[in-house]
DNA sequence: GACCCATAGTCAACGCCTCTGACAAAGCCT
DNA sequence: AGGCTTTGTCAGAGGCGTTGACTATGGGTC
């Protein structure tokens, strides 16, 4: 952070002042701080103590930007990303990284899940993932259906947790609370199921419902996969290899 | 649908024209036509042959509508919602209805996919669910955890495709260009992964991606359920009862 | 050092958006 | 018929994305 944080126009900015580093930075910092509501152009340019439309000189619409900061997520969500020795591991591992990171940058995040931008960051955990899979014993076609799921399986449930958090607080707060009252006052005759687990649907944390799918689909990785893996770790979890 | 498709202003609207009703359905309908740029509450009333400003008699703000949006479609996806025999086939089932509906009306549900509205269908819905999961003999926070986990699930998996199918098409070209030509000429010595299944990238279509992750969740639930379904179709394809 | 010129930053403006407040017609209730 | 609430209409405030014309700036050239 720094350098150009500074705000309070005073006179024309240096030449050199906008670097496209620079505004992606201070985009992210204003995503942060305001949300997605308060992230305009004229604010960003206004933010970084330069004309409401200075921004255009650097990225040629909102658009244009928005896929520069897809990639820098990517880029901090999978920094220092290598194959762990276990393939298992190293799905897991992808996973939750770009998890963190999306919570991180909620708005952002939410702006920009959908948005693939083939570039270097992205291309390295590709190759990561689909390394893990042809590991597990799949191959051809298989593996690539395998892969994008998985990755989808990621971006997709990263993106919607990032969407959530990215919402006013208040609304948030509404929906924590449905699962705290509405729930718990559930009528007995028509949501049978509902109430039996009433006092339960409260206590439940993200990062219990992350870690709970994580595990289904990784158990359903493994059960499929041709080749087991030799963890010791992961040894009698699953009986192996029964179905091709 | 058909009451008030006609547009055209001529003279002032009668007095009961605008329902909540039909003011949802044509909002439905544009978002489906126009994408969700094409989508302001001025057009709205406009094509409802009112004033631009008509809709702000029934709905407190553009938020307010999109969550009438959002219940509506829910409960479009989980009509004729029941528990199968097999509880397998339930969870499934509810996660198919989400996709299919979400698909036809993408621009609307990546708009309302992560505001939950604790409305009847919804609270339908999960009953269901919470019922398959109690089924599989889940009980107590254990249930819970595993609910709120595959209720997400389906809502992230469908809210993402639909976000992707919301895009301009132009965008989802480019997209999809990444998979057949990007992938297909990446660098060997950089990606060796990537490269040895680049031919298998392409081919992959949404729907596989779809069958592939839900059976990897399902497998893992399967795996994980204390108590085993009795189906013959299901019969054989992992060994049951090993992990508690 | 004087000149040039591409370009980074500035400014004014267009059209569209969300949303508000004042107003008028329409239907209900007595 | 008179009054009251509701529902549709209208004018407008303030913001956003984006464009085109302008203007200062700093590097390259002689």
């Amino acid at each position: 952070m720094a350098s150009t944080t500074a705000g309070r126009r005073s006179g024309r900015l240096r030449r050199g002042s906008l670097t496209p580093e620079a505004i992606v930075a201070e985009s992210l910092r204003l995503l942060d701080t305001e949300g997605a509501d308060g992230f305009s152009l004229p604010k960003l340019g206004r933010a970084l103590g330069a004309d409401p439309t200075a921004v255009y000189r650097h990225f040629s619409s909102k658009d244009d930007l928005m896929l520069a900061i897809a990639d820098r997520l990517i880029e901090e969500a999978m920094t220092g990303l290598a194959a762990q020795p276990c393939w298992i591991d190293t799905v897991a591992d992808c996973a939750r990284r770009l998890r963190t990171t999306y919570r991180a940058h909620p708005a952002a995040a939410a702006l920009s899940a959908s948005r693939t931008t083939r570039r270097p960051a992205e291309m390295r955990i590709v190759n990561v993932l689909i390394g893990a899979v042809l590991e597990a014993g799949f191959s051809g076609a298989e593996a690539a259906r395998m892969y994008r799921a998985l990755g989808d399986f990621m971006l997709a449930w990263a993106g919607g947790e990032a969407a959530f958090l990215a919402l006013d607080p208040k609304q948030q707060e509404a929906d924590e609370a449905a699962w705290t009252r509405a729930y718990l006052a559930v009528d007995r005759a028509e949501y049978p199921h509902t109430w039996q687990i009433r006092d339960d649907l409260a206590g439940v944390t993200d990062d219990d419902i992350f870690e709970t799918i994580l595990a289904l689909v990784m158990a359903g990785f493994r059960v499929r996969a041709p080749r087991p893996c030799g963890c010791q770790k992961h040894a009698g979890q699953v009986p192996p290899g029964t179905t091709p």
